[in-house]
DNA sequence: ACATTAACGATGA
DNA sequence: TCATCGTTAATGT
């Protein structure tokens, strides 16, 4: 495909600028890239982890769906960031479904190239595992976010997430999402979802586009999602 | 109380 | 035309 995209992708990407010419060089020649559509599956729960996963352009989530067909969103994944290196180190098959939730162009690093970079690169170790401590941190901050009860800050912790750019580098202030995948990723329906952002708009904190979220006001963000 | 689902029309791309 | 949004009503916990 369009190696330059690639490129310019994995030249963003944090972990890059600490590697030597040589390993760089060997990143960009295995790392694949492949276009998915808006509701398109990336990576299958059940499937082999062949590949540590970084998204491009778009948004992707991670999510598993119930026997029943109810489906439950664990994490939004936007442009910029690497998701799924967990199963890569364990070996293990996908615990969850990954899919595009917009038009999406993925990023695909062998699980070989991967695990030969950690053994490799002390510098890429550290990071991955600053990765995995601040994934971590995520997830205990939404168990917090739950335990208030408070639908309003599940949704503010949600998108303060997203925008967050300690977790996310290449994040920028706008995102393009749905309303029903911002449900979908607070656990809330789509309705209170929408009652939410828009209080959030009224209080100047964002501002609500058409498939779309600009934050004005992250550090609010921040305050709602910590229960205030 | 307050969230959820269902349903409807309106509107943007 | 289709996805998305804004809103209301009925229902559930």
């Amino acid at each position: 495909m369009n190696s330059d995209a690639l490129r310019k992708f994995l030249d963003g990407s944090p972990w890059m600028a600490s590697l030597t010419l040589a390993q760089a060089e060997r990143v960009q020649r295995e790392t694949l890239v492949r276009s998915f559509e808006t509701g398109a599956m990336v990576c299958a729960r059940g499937t082999p982890s062949a590949h540590w996963v970084g998204v491009v352009h778009g948004m992707l989530k991670v999510e598993t769906i119930t026997a029943g067909g109810k489906s439950a969103s664990f994490i939004g994944v936007p442009s910029g960031a690497w998701v799924g290196e967990g199963a890569v180190i364990k070996g293990e098959l996908r615990p969850y479904d990954v899919v595009a939730i917009r038009d999406s162009v993925v990023a695909f690093m062998p699980r070989a190239t991967f695990q030969w970079l950690m053994q490799d690169s002390h510098p890429f170790s550290a990071w991955l595992i600053g990765q995995l401590n601040a994934r971590l941190g995520h997830f205990i901050a939404m168990v917090q976010s739950l335990r208030l009860n408070n639908t309003k800050a599940q949704v503010a912790y949600c998108l303060a997430s997203l925008f967050n750019p300690d977790l996310y580098p290449g994040t920028t202030r706008q995102l393009d999402i749905s309303q029903e995948e911002i449900g979908r990723l607070s656990g809330v329906s789509r309705q209170i979802a929408n009652r939410a952002l828009h209080e959030m708009q009224d209080a100047g904190i964002l501002r609500i586009g058409y498939g779309s979220i600009e934050v004005l006001d992250l550090a609010a963000l921040q305050e709602i999602a910590g229960g205030a």
